[in-house]
DNA sequence: GAATGTATAATTGTATACAATTATACGAGA
DNA sequence: TCTCGTATAATTGTATACAATTATACATTC
């Protein structure tokens, strides 16, 4: 809670607990009171419940009316699932990046893909990550649809929480910066379908890298 | 707000709310102040203020911290948008469906495909309207996703509103019957690919139909 | 007259008080 | 002992009070 120190307290409430559950703070099927994790944050009721509420919406937490709220949670099949609903969307966004991306926002691209070239050699796996969160959301905002980039944000949410540990891990990192490189081919070329079918994969790679480096369960990566 | 008697005055108010701004009640951006929205609708501050962070979440209602939160309201493009990205899921979703299809539900299809085309040829629309909605509720349980489900129905309110005038305009629920008849034929002989192909065909031909029968802006349709 | 500063009002953010509902404990009766 | 009912406690739902922030109006200055 010492972080997010502008927002608002609802705003930190709702990310603290969003957080915890993702992080796995909590057990399935956990009862949260409004009460203890009040005192717990040392803020009231108010903004807790109305964190509590957006989470519903969010599908983590399930309130039951008059009764309580209990935690979600995602299962590894959930996270399975979203890396292939994934796969499909980012293939629309690539799609529809090709077809509304600027010359300014190629340019940037083209530096992203750049300088990730250059820490992978460093061997800065940090960086390498962080350009790689900056690749796909300068993919978000290209396309131009608030509809699929809120989306594409919030599918996003459920799986970037763990991507602690396993990052550059079998060498992964390289493969996910030569495809990043060949989607950006594609939309320089303005070849939608090229770009579609490359996101597609792209993001199955990642997902199938998942499965690999960690039994059932957790899930890593570097997206 | 005479109906949801039996929910919360939260549920009241953010479906109210939600309605409201689906049936373009409010201009896009005009402000919604906590207030004014208590005194209208006979509540305290409290329900509607977590009705709004809601809504904020759902994309409705923008949200500016110590300023006020205003109608998001949504765009034909976004309408155009979600039918592409619900094309694209709801094949993903016959493709599950296919692979996780029990028996009792495919003879409960089969009994909403046999009562649509009863009504249909009755002349019944809105009959048709409410089994074109099982169809797919019942394809979106089947498939066994949490997280699709999750998405499909939040796509789905953005266009479920405004569905009250041109139905079966166009001679489109005979077609969409027919389409339905097709998807679970795919089913039933466990063909997921076509079935996926079919779901996708189905979706925009919903989409290109809407195009069709109203110029622009407002949205309607039987799905 | 335009720009700026200040006082006031309006609005949101948070905390708390009270009401309604649900869970728990315990005793009476079969 | 088991079941049921009642009383009590705990928890959520709603309303209201207060604090912080932002908007508005008006006067002052240039």
């Amino acid at each position: 809670m010492e972080d997010y120190r502008d927002y608002s307290l609802r705003e930190r409430v709702f990310h603290k607990i969003q957080e915890d559950i993702l992080k796995g703070c909590y057990k399935e099927g956990e009862e949260l009171r409004e009460l203890t994790l009040s005192k717990e944050l040392g803020v009231s009721r108010t903004p807790v419940r109305e964190a509590l509420r957006q989470l519903e919406l969010e599908g983590l937490v399930n309130i039951i009316p008059n009764k309580g709220a209990y935690v979600q949670g995602i299962t590894g099949k959930d996270v399975k699932d979203i890396y292939i609903i994934r796969s499909l969307l980012e293939g629309l966004c690539a799609r529809w990046a090709t077809e509304h991306m600027g010359k300014e926002q190629i340019d940037r691209m083209e530096e992203i893909v750049l300088l990730s070239e250059f820490h992978l050699e460093k061997g800065d796996d940090e960086q390498v990550v962080k350009l790689d969160g900056e690749f796909h959301k300068l993919l978000y905002e290209a396309m131009d649809s608030r509809i699929l980039e809120h989306i594409m944000t919030d599918l996003h949410q459920y799986v970037k929480m763990a991507r602690k540990t396993s990052v550059g891990k079998a060498d992964r990192a390289e493969k996910s910066v030569r495809e990043h490189k060949g989607i950006l081919e594609a939309i320089k070329k303005k070849d939608a379908d090229c770009a579609e079918k490359l996101a597609n994969t792209h993001v199955m790679h990642v997902m199938e890298n998942l499965g690999q480096s960690n039994r059932e369960e957790q899930a890593h990566g570097e997206d």
